[in-house]
DNA sequence: GGAATATTCTTAGGTAACTAAGTATTGGAG
DNA sequence: CTCCAATACTTAGTTACCTAAGAATATTCC
């Protein structure tokens, strides 16, 4: 019954239980899982963000990040307001009831990677991170 | 601009790349990508399977499991038979058009392990192993 | 300047996951 | 033996991804 080890497996397998947890908790049922992420990458951001950031943060397809970001704008997380620059781009604004849960959003992240990485070598997750990155590089 | 780095993004970030490739070459267009990691599994085993332990092997809930299983079923890859011993249970069988896909599903699969593995030094990748099993015992 | 190309985002339609609740069936405790 | 909890799976309804196609604006190249 026992078979090889597949990193691709595993991969997906981890993702699966941490989209679970992270919805469960993000944050106390006031947003999915996928909106507490998204917050918490553009609270995390200084300059202007667009919706290929986003894209390209999460490794989504634009049309899956025009669904998730029209949702968090229909749910009054974000604003999406027009470039004059160019006219195709359209600057996302985390707004006054998605900055109310900085902390929240900031604390459930911090939670759930220490959860995560509970009892790994400080060493051993290095190296894990030097894999993974490379394992993102690999696959287009 | 810089962020730190979350493991739990960074693996859920692979995962929707990983989910992609195999969707798209899950076997040329003859099966989803989910059902060929399925029917993947369900080849490698050799004796009893129930949907109990395709939900454990992929962290799927029962609800998942059964609709994936379904669309199998449907689709002409597995049989689901009653059991005589337990009427709850139905043991899953990989039936003629499964089994037919046997090699190219775990060329499949092997490709992609490859693809993602690639110059990747193998101690590396044994830590990279160690600390995701750690992980998926931290996550329940 | 105008035509082809590239970029950014949207719409439409589909699959795969979820939660929550429900149906049988089995097994155990009193 | 009966009732109650646990097990295995299903159904219903939702969200989050996807591909494919399209619209609008920018850019490049003659």
């Amino acid at each position: 019954m026992e078979q090889s080890r597949h990193a691709a497996r595993y991969v997906s397998k981890l993702s699966n239980k941490l989209r679970r947890k992270i919805d469960a908790f993000s944050t106390r049922g006031q947003m999915s899982g996928a909106q507490g992420k998204v917050l918490h990458f553009l609270l995390a951001q200084s300059g202007d963000v667009f919706q290929k950031d986003v894209e390209e943060e999460f490794s989504l397809r634009p049309s899956s990040a025009t669904e998730l970001l029209k949702r968090m704008e229909q749910d009054g997380f974000i604003r999406r307001e027009s470039m004059p620059g160019d006219a195709r781009r359209k600057r996302i604004v985390v707004c006054e009831k998605g900055l109310a849960y900085k902390e929240a959003v900031m604390a459930d992240i911090l939670g759930l990677e220490a959860e995560l990485t509970r009892g790994v070598d400080p060493g051993d997750l290095e190296t894990f991170f030097r894999v993974i990155e490379q394992m993102l590089k690999n696959i287009p």
